[in-house]
DNA sequence: ATCGGCTCGCGCAA
DNA sequence: TGCGCGAAGCCGAT
């Protein structure tokens, strides 16, 4: 097994149970974390746990967020109690102390956690790794090679991070190792959950509606396999327009780590049938390609490859070498934030409040029509998230404010909100990061402009706005 | 429909 | 030191 885990303490380990205390891959199956703290667990022939602390509203989460997340655990609940590991799920307002009391109630001897790349979850792991008496161990489950193997700095854009990433992707996608029914009993039985009762808890804002689409591995994976057996072939050609079906829709399982990235790698290329390092090479060639051959398959795939991995493991680089920076303007890059500095001044011809945005009362239907897709659905479409966050940009009267009112929408709105992902996009639409300077103009400076013709020009706008349109009502009935 | 210019800074070759 | 090129573009000329 490749090392994936670093201490977090140099506490020594116990003769208590190993604890998984998982925090963001909401998974029983393919997930490291799990695998890590029951390999030891064998070592030392004692029995496994895992604790799961639910914040009510973390970070602006809402019903919808709540419910795709129960839904998820439920699953991972049944599983885990098949394989005779207690799942013990709380809920409170102060989860690092809730895991520290967990911990110190069993007498752990050691605690194994996810990696997250994120401020609040970083700050959690940190007061657990201090107050408590044994070793402390952090396993990135959630990329493929580890965030902190892949890189030791913030990477100035994907062409930089791609050939580390892929100089180390194959050692890393070796086959992952099915969970074992646990041998070693323990007298910390799994509570009975009231699921409804979970599900009703009262601390959650109920402003945001719940969404149709459904939580959890099983969901997940059918997700997957409708992808690669209805879109994949498409994804090259149409993923960048909204009304085709081409795009994968794992972002939010992706987000709650209800299924792996290296799953859903290895699944693409076993459909694709090539290996993974020809998949690699076909994306490093794609300037080769003549553009007006037809696209295979293969560059399908690969193009698919490069969007899942190499942008997702980018956006983690961002949020773990920019931590206290990646949700403000002070994370742009010196060249876009200067210009965008320059151009404060400068008269915007409309700007809206962020109650306006988040009712989609702007002049153009093409926003709100984004904007509605997000409300009524929990998901944007991903080539539509940079339209909609850079005509925030250009409709209020700072990059500040832009920033917090895109970032508030996303966290609000999508199942995929709070996660480096959204930072990342963000950051890239409104502020330059990750991208080049380009042609300077009003408001954006260098960074790069979106304009609704360019839309216009790569589908049918008209039809887009027409799904969204039919008046139904945006919010929950109080 | 297609092309080139716009703009900055990193990584690498020389 | 110089050169190539980049996370998804725009615009005007042809």
């Amino acid at each position: 097994m490749k090392d994936r885990f670093r201490l977090l303490n140099d506490k020594p380990q116990g003769t208590g149970p190993v604890i998984y205390w998982m925090d963001r891959d909401m998974r029983s199956r393919d997930n490291w974390a799990l695998l890590y703290a029951q390999e030891q667990a064998f070592a030392l022939k004692v029995p496994l746990l895992v604790i799961y602390n639910i914040l009510p509203g973390f970070l602006g989460g809402t019903l919808r967020q709540h419910v795709f997340k129960i839904q998820g655990l439920k699953e991972v609940y049944d599983d885990l109690s098949a394989h005779n590991i207690p799942f013990h799920i709380v809920s409170g307002t102060h989860t690092e102390k809730d895991i520290v009391s967990f911990v110190t109630d069993v007498s752990a001897g050691l605690i194994v956690t996810d990696f997250s790349p994120l401020r609040i979850q970083r700050g959690w792991k940190e007061y657990v790794s201090k107050h408590v008496s044994v070793r402390c161990v952090e396993v990135d489950a959630h990329n493929i090679v580890p965030a902190w193997v892949v890189s030791q700095k913030s990477e100035i854009g994907a062409r930089t991070l791609r050939p580390k990433l892929y100089k180390l992707l194959d050692e890393y996608l070796e086959a992952i190792p099915s969970l074992k029914k646990h041998p070693y009993n323990t007298d910390h039985k799994a509570p009975d959950i009231d699921w409804v009762v979970l599900e009703h808890d009262p601390h959650i804002d109920k402003t945001v509606s719940e969404v149709s689409l459904k939580g959890g591995m099983s969901h997940a994976q059918s997700a997957l396999k409708k992808f690669i057996t209805a879109k994949l072939s498409l994804y090259g050609k149409d993923r960048n327009d909204p009304l085709c079906e081409a795009q994968s829709n794992l972002s939010p399982y992706l987000h709650y780590g209800m299924i792996s990235s290296a799953r859903v790698v290895s699944e693409v290329v076993e459909h694709s049938g090539v290996s993974i390092s020809k998949l690699i090479d076909a994306q490093k060639n794609k300037a080769k390609i003549d553009p007006k051959s037809e696209l295979t398959l293969v560059d399908s795939a690969s193009a698919f490859i490069e969007e899942l991995v190499v942008r997702r493991e980018l956006s983690d680089n961002f949020c773990l070498y920019n931590p206290q920076t990646y949700d403000t303007v002070d994370c742009f890059p010196a060249w876009a934030l200067a210009s965008l500095r320059k151009e404060e001044q400068s008269p915007r011809e409309y700007i809206y409040t962020r109650a306006q945005f988040e009712k989609a009362q702007t002049h153009d239907d093409l926003w709100n029509a984004c904007q509605k897709e997000m409300v009524e659905t929990g998901k944007m479409h991903g080539y539509m998230r940079m339209y909609w966050a850079k005509k925030i940009l250009e409709w209020t009267r700072s990059p500040e404010d832009a920033l917090s009112i895109a970032i508030y929408l996303n966290d609000r709105y999508e199942l995929d909100g709070r996660d480096p992902n959204g930072y990342a996009g963000i950051a890239w639409s409104i502020g330059g990061v990750h991208d080049r300077a380009w042609f300077g103009r009003p408001i954006f400076g260098l960074v790069r402009y979106m304009a609704r013709s360019g839309c216009e020009s790569k589908f049918d706008v008209k039809a887009y706005i027409q799904k969204f349109s039919p008046e139904v009502s945006l919010f929950a009935k109080k």
